[in-house]
DNA sequence: GAATCGTGGTC
DNA sequence: TGACCAAGATT
């Protein structure tokens, strides 16, 4: 039994939606008080945030709605042009997923997007927080959207010892428990307003929160110290080399990874293995064509979730009339831009041709000088 | 349940 | 500067 004192106050969810009318972010995908709500950019802003910042997601968030502005226009639309307009923003199974979902929602859902849980949970890409969400959101269904920053305000209002993930459950239910039957989406969106500018992850403004005084680990002073967690110990560096080619026509080797794992479809110059005790200079040896390489000062680093990687850039140049080998292709230059390439793919082609031609408006720069003690592109 | 799956920003 | 983090899903 609690006595009183110990009691503390439970969190009311009016004053959180009271905070959250003055002080909610203005989001490209979010619609203005008032106005109707497009389950479609709901739905596409979710499958971007996942895992991904605000402020990388919305550069791409509005190219990709120019691109695609209807769900069946993405239906319609190529997975190549899915995967090439989502190039650059990571995790790129979202962007297989994305279009299969679409084809899904028109052909067996008559171009509309189900309202509840159970249904968005059939779709691909969409699981148990994305459900939630857009039912939320998009329907106004009192839906317990759990994500990242929800994960961290829940555990630091009532002090959750056990460590993620297994508390998960727990906080589902909890979350669940404070849903109001009045603006469930509103409150969603409210709870990841407020860990994404109040309550985060290190130096939370509690004096500013809707919620400080049921906070329990506020009570405490141990707010930085939740949620618990497990941390996980980082991969084994990999090695490889990557070769670029460049043709006398101004045109580069690409060839397009296989559509599982990771960078699944997208575009990469050919590379060797990537394994912990990769030998750089027997790189040649793996090289996809005869030619005189040269292997460039430095490396390409580039980190991904479970393992950092270090790769020895070789170039070659090569005649107009060399052909590409099989399930390779050459694209030009000028139209790289074109090419879904991910962020270690530009880091390489930069390393060994100087600025990638991104921007098409910009002139070709000439290549880049490069220094024995200058050679480490990060 | 543990691994896999990108990238950019922050401290 | 390296660890941590960000509107997680899939296998």
């Amino acid at each position: 039994m609690l006595t009183p004192a110990s009691r503390a106050t439970k969190p009311d969810p009016a004053d959180l939606l009271t905070w959250y009318d003055r002080h909610r972010r203005d989001l490209p995908w979010r619609a203005k008080p008032g106005e109707p709500v497009d389950p479609y950019r709901v739905w596409l802003s979710e499958i971007m945030l996942q895992q991904t910042t605000v402020a990388a997601v919305q550069p791409f968030y509005r190219r990709f709605l120019e691109r695609f502005p209807t769900v069946s226009a993405l239906a319609e639309a190529p997975v190549e042009a899915v995967m090439q307009a989502w190039a650059g923003l990571g995790y790129y199974s979202r962007a297989r997923n994305l279009h299969a979902c679409a084809k899904a929602i028109v052909e067996k859902h008559g171009g509309h997007f189900p309202a509840t849980e159970a249904e968005l949970l059939t779709l691909k890409g969409i699981g148990a927080y994305t459900a939630a969400a857009v039912a939320a959101i998009a329907f106004d269904q009192p839906a317990a959207a759990v994500d990242g920053n929800v994960e961290r305000v829940l555990s630091r209002l009532f002090m959750i010892e056990e460590p993620l993930p297994k508390a998960k459950p727990l906080i589902r239910e909890l979350t669940q428990d404070l849903v109001p039957v009045e603006r469930p989406g509103d409150f969603a969106q409210a709870l990841m307003d407020l860990g994404a500018t109040i309550c985060t992850p290190k130096r939370p403004a509690c004096a500013l929160c809707p919620w400080m005084k049921p906070c329990r680990a506020r009570a405490e002073g141990l707010q930085e110290t939740f949620p618990r967690k497990i941390r996980k110990e980082s991969g084994q560096l990999r090695r490889g080399a990557a070769f670029v080619v460049l043709r006398a026509d101004d045109s580069i080797l690409l060839r397009t990874r296989p559509p599982q794992g990771l960078l699944g479809g997208m575009a990469e110059a050919p590379t060797s293995a990537w394994e912990p005790d990769y030998e750089p200079s027997r790189a040649v040896l793996d090289a996809p064509i005869e030619a005189r390489w040269q292997r460039l000062p430095g490396v390409v680093r580039h980190v991904f979730t479970h393992f950092p990687l270090e790769l020895t850039v070789l170039l070659a140049k090569v005649s107009r009339s060399t052909p590409a080998p099989d399930d390779m292709r050459w694209t030009s230059r000028r139209e790289l831009h074109e090419e879904a390439l991910p962020g270690v793919m530009k880091k390489v082609i930069a390393h060994a041709l100087g600025d990638l031609p991104t921007p098409p408006t910009k002139p070709a720069p000439t290549r880049r000088k490069r220094s024995a003690a200058e050679g480490e592109t990060s």
